[in-house]
DNA sequence: ACTAATAATTAGAATTATTCTAATTATCGC
DNA sequence: GCGATAATTAGAATAATTCTAATTATTAGT
């Protein structure tokens, strides 16, 4: 699992900005989020980063989360009461959790239909976030 | 704390519907989410409880909003890794949070963008919730 | 109303995800 | 390479929620 050099340079570029070392196991960490995009939980990313990390902590796994996710290179993503899961895809999107199989799904947004989210505000309203979550069953599942 | 006899009547009904009995814990949990529809957490719910029951147990407070929420009378909202927050109002309806005065508010939503953001998602899925949730700042905090 | 059956409540223990703490180790600019 | 500072580590601590087992309340049938 290395990183591509697109990437390890965006990583750099990222933590400099805020002020941040690259090490080994952010790197790390960021590689496993990029390798297999199915919105693991600190959890399951501890677990495949162990695979080529033996000596990674679980704090750190959290502690590389938090910072890429800080830095923008991650995001969190919430369902109700369930672990935090982290996503690497930075565009709008909101995503789909089928109940069912468990997996979720990037569901791209046209900027038109955040924008008429947001119009739905007061105007002196500053927005930082929109989150969408959708939950139900995926075509695979309902027969 | 006396719940008005059409939401007596509502709780009655949704409960019978469900198989579950009329306690006076879960009257007087519904009670207090009506009095003050402020999205308070559990312990908050709690709180308010024991004014006028002194006797309810923090357990208690969970199982009866477990059960108001199974039976269709109120809704959970969730915020990130906050703990859940319970709501009764059940329109369609995104959530504004204000990191700044920490303060929930109900954001109506016109029924088109609900269908658009359903349209985004391929035929065959179906969908059981949709979860909005803006993050920001309202009007009366940044100045 | 009385009783039996069942469901709900209660207090406290258990669980789970996450954060904190303090000691060790690594990184970066010089 | 060295010193200052930041990051990692293991394990303890925390916070929200759920579970457990005993007690109490509700309901349907007599």
């Amino acid at each position: 699992m290395k990183l591509a050099p697109e990437y390890k340079a965006r990583l750099d570029v990222a933590l400099e900005r805020s002020g941040l070392r690259a090490t080994k196991q952010r790197e790390h960490v960021f590689s496993v989020l990029l390798e297999k995009t199915d919105h693991p939980t600190a959890d399951e990313v501890y677990a495949r980063a162990r695979v080529d990390m033996p000596t990674i902590s679980l704090a750190t796994v959290y502690n590389c989360l938090e910072t890429l996710s800080a830095s923008g290179l991650i995001k969190q993503v919430n369902f109700e009461r369930e672990p935090t899961r982290y996503c690497p895809n930075l565009t709008s999107h909101a995503h789909f959790y089928c109940k069912e199989s468990g997996d979720i799904e990037d569901i791209q947004l046209p900027e038109e239909i955040i924008q008429q989210l947001k119009d739905t505000l007061p105007k002196s309203y500053i927005v930082h976030r929109i989150d969408i979550a959708f939950d139900g069953s995926c075509g695979d599942c309902h027969h």
